[in-house]
DNA sequence: GATGAATGAGAATTCATTCAT
DNA sequence: GATGAATGAATTCTCATTCAT
């Protein structure tokens, strides 16, 4: 029938509006801040007429939070499939670490912005926005504590609060981020910070001598 | 005579005018953020006219960099004592690092309000402000590098990019205290969240069987 | 010829459509009055696209105006019969007004949301649909003095100034429908409602002991 | 002290700002209607920025419910007074009527577009002001009833169901009120109108042949 | 110097209306 | 002819800033 196919034809094209001005708001909230950004900015730059924002999104808020639950499922969605296998010795524990790392950093890099607005702004946007963001670091904490108690408890990780260390974890990562998207940290080498930052939390300031690789 | 009396009265009025100024700012900021907070809060919440707010301050901004400064201050007079003597060994190193965390500690617990806005708020206000911040993190981890570096070279402490890894340190610390100022981490003991801290810092997720105090 | 039929298929379908209009119409006006109601709310309620509309009326006033003319046309129409004979007595006088009164009772209550929206709203619209509705009025009170003049000239009516008193018995019809459209007029017995304003009208507050029915 | 003077004058100051703007907005509404004013309409009459406006009320219909009270506060107190002595005959019932019309049309010739805009506009604003004015009508309908009751018990008023005729009458009053207004009833002389409308509310349409004045 | 009333520029938001499909 | 996405003019509303007292 026309109207079905008429009926698809105006939803590829709203959702096309839709979609050209999340990504325009993404640009932008990522150049100028969620604060510094107003609606006809985002308009502007998707080229379309300031009705058209408001029949696709309450308000600024709202484009924003889509955002942020665009990024919050592809983060999560990662990790969906991680859960399957448990290192079973130290060094299984570091080659796991890492392969989840590169693959949030992969993430990362292919969503700077949504990232960049993510750990800076969200939490400066109003006490919903900044609890969202406070529970999904916690699942993260959770599930770095899931690994790290199973790792004490066949004896190859040291014996600690795991809660604390495995938020600290966590906070270290986000922290790491938000420098090398601050430009903290320049680029250079990713691998090699990854392994230094491996380093750091596997064996801490002191380890032992040599550590890179070698089961202790 | 009457007239120079009259003027130190005035000032005198004038600044604690400002003070109150600065303490109620301060609470709104940390209450609700810069961006959530307008002029008139913080007018009404110090009791003064509209006007007394920018006889003392240009705008918003201006008042906000005040806090800013504020707590600078505060933290690197807090350090401008520390760097007399450097450690001599691990367990030196270890105790020198607690005491430096209790001292800001301290200094955070003392300035709660102040360091919840200067970690969350400050870097979405402006460019000016995120390099303000940036930079003072910088310090702190160039501060932190000084001593790793010495460790490194006594030999007390892992062979490793002492740029990263110190940077590594000084974002687990912000990160622990926005988790603590967001809630995530709970009060309890903070003493307790010390020696979790400093313990995975030192030996990492693996280090020796009970690490606490003992030097290796 | 298919064309022809096609035609023909096509006007009907549009009749419906535009039926449709006016019935949603109808009951949004009635329900959230004509100011607080948008075309949006009409189409959604049609199930119809937004040109749609615009293609059936000029605007919101058009659609309106259709509803207005729908009932005055009912009203008229039911009147255009009435005036065949004139009373000859305070009680055929009578009769005939509760007659007349039942039949625009039954106008009414058919078309409960049509008159209140005729009532309340269209007076605030603009002058044009003002004067519309005053001039109904008008014709109402006119139809009123010509029976209260020929009661009057026969001597069964009170000798007064007609123009001013039919003007008054029209306003508390009106009066009367509008306190029942608004509640304030619970439903209750309607004939009983009748009777007690006929005796009013007919004869005041003081009248005689028992007038119901009796000729005086 | 010299603060206090500055507070009445500031006070003063935007007193008469607020009264600037209920004046001109009584003028406007009374001439456009409630719907058909901006409230930048308002702003200009009254020569003040669009700001002072939302610095004095809530939006357009704040200052539409403050129009509003205060009517409402003028015609109840100058009926507050009035319940003291109740009528001993017909003729003093009608001279207190009487005297209560002129007193109510008083307020109402010199409020003229404050009653216009209270009859016709307030009850298509929202349910809210739409109930009040109900509400308003049943107090005075309930007045209304007060003295009937009283005039049916000393039998000087025909036994009727008091409650739908004082309803009647209230509606009538309202009714003639709004003609007059809208221009149906042409202004002429107003004590002769409120003599057949008094003479029609107590001998009715048949009545006895001269009951002008006459106690039955 | 202090005040707070007044301001108006600018941002948000709505909704009647158009127009490409 | 029907549709509903897109539009932008018009309106509301906010708030930093000024300025008369």
């Amino acid at each position: 029938m026309i109207t079905e196919l008429r009926r698809l034809k105006n939803r590829a094209r709203r959702d096309a509006t839709r979609q050209r001005l999340i990504e325009v708001a993404k640009k932008i909230f990522a150049e100028k801040g969620y604060h510094n950004t107003i609606v006809s900015d985002i308009v502007k730059g998707a080229g379309v007429g300031q009705g058209t924002f408001y029949r696709n999104f309450k308000d600024k808020r709202d484009i924003f939070e889509n955002l942020l639950n665009e990024l919050t499922e592809k983060l999560l969605s990662s990790f969906s499939d991680m859960s399957s296998e448990l290192p079973q010795n130290s060094n299984e524990y570091r080659e796991a670490s890492i392969r989840a790392i590169k693959r949030m950093i992969n993430i990362v890099v292919a969503n700077k912005e949504l990232v960049k607005i993510y750990i800076k702004e969200a939490i400066t946007v109003d006490k919903e926005l900044e609890n969202k963001i406070y529970e999904f670091q916690i699942r993260f904490a959770q599930l770095a504590k899931y690994y790290l108690d199973h790792a004490i408890e066949k004896g190859f990780a040291r014996r600690c609060n795991s809660d604390i260390v495995s938020k600290s974890i966590v906070g270290l990562g986000f922290s790491l981020l938000n420098m090398w998207l601050g430009g903290i940290i320049k680029e250079e080498d990713v691998d090699d910070i990854i392994t230094e930052v491996i380093d750091f939390a596997f064996f801490g300031l002191v380890g032992s001598v040599n550590p890179k690789g070698v089961e202790l």
